[in-house]
DNA sequence: CGACATATTGAGATCCATCAACCAATGTGG
DNA sequence: CCACATTGGTTGATGGATCTCAATATGTCG
């Protein structure tokens, strides 16, 4: 499944020259300061952002309280889903945790250029398959292992996350109490 | 959320005669009987089974339990979606519930006519976008809900599943034992 | 009817959340 | 440069949610 990004990276890069155009004709680069929001709730997500630098995350409020839904590095793209994908008002956040920069491409004219350029629409679709993946896993993790366990994978694979990540949203992240997760690793 | 389906619906049907034709001749009808294993693991899935009529269910093990990760009605698309995707092996079974009949699609011939005909592209990615949505439901339900609310959320949204699926399917699908599900009930 | 799958109920153990106190590092205004 | 606030993390005590194991009940089907 991790191989998939290299597909989809090795299909990016064997686009015809037209297309590439197309698509960088479409994209502009910005720079947030840590700490901004990328996307509020209510708003409607009307861009994808390309990390090209820094690192974000996804988030959204229960009860008051945060819950992190995606850690964003360099190379992911950050979007609110659902909001993006039904031009709905998000409930979610997207939120700079560090000085980042992006790609920004807005979905309206994302929507007009795979028209025009159908292998936009299969890379669109690759994106699609790649996050269902990438949640189908996560949601085998919660059905099926306990805190230390996703803790344990998390560092597992993403030992860089615990690096510049603050326990507080790795907590949220993994759906565990920053308490629980602070003993989890007094453990080790 | 829900309306997307009613979208994609619609989509199919105002798809023009030709578009439409190349899906049915790639498609054909098939029953099974309750019990029968449409899929099972380290098979690739090399189809994809739209539910006409009947019960199925889709499931891995984990230490030899069986833990339920989704539930097929009239009008659902089964597949798994990794193996189908990667066209790598299966760690999933889907199983007929019921005595089912459906509606199957190979993958290869699927692939090939998304390159004629682009439209099917267009529905292909609906279906992935549809999937990654109720897949980001589930996790926050996972990631946020107690066994009792996950329960009644599912009754509410489908109080048709358990009046049609034994409880050890559905304690295992809402990730909690047979007996806390039983103790749920009794509560209620 | 017997056999096997399915569901209920009880008792005890375990995991994890919550609440609260405390600590360390960082930054800021005076 | 100090005093103090703020943020991020640790640790302890307790309770609740849920699991596991075991016994029993109910249902279903040949």
């Amino acid at each position: 499944m991790d191989s998939y990004i290299e597909r989809i990276n090795s299909f990016i890069k064997n686009l015809d020259k037209e297309t590439l155009l197309a698509l960088s004709n479409i994209s502009s680069e910005r720079k947030f300061k840590k700490g901004d929001l990328l996307l509020s709730e209510n708003e409607i997500c009307r861009k994808s952002y390309l990390i090209l630098h820094g690192i974000a995350r996804k988030y959204y409020l229960n009860d008051g309280k945060e819950v992190t839904t995606e850690l964003y590095f360099e190379n992911d793209l950050a979007v609110s889903f659902e909001s993006y994908t039904l031009q709905q008002s998000s409930k979610e956040y997207i939120e700079a945790l560090t000085d980042i920069t992006v790609s920004i491409t807005f979905y309206e004219a994302f929507q007009e250029a795979k028209i025009k350029y159908p292998k936009l629409l299969a890379l669109d679709l690759m994106f699609a398959e790649y996050y269902g993946m990438w949640l189908e896993n996560r949601l085998f993790q919660f059905h099926t292992m306990s805190a230390t366990d996703r803790y344990l994978d998390l560092i597992k694979k993403s030992p860089h996350i615990v690096q510049f990540v603050p326990l507080t949203i790795i907590a949220s992240y993994l759906g565990i109490s920053l308490e629980t997760l602070s003993r989890i690793r007094a453990k080790i």
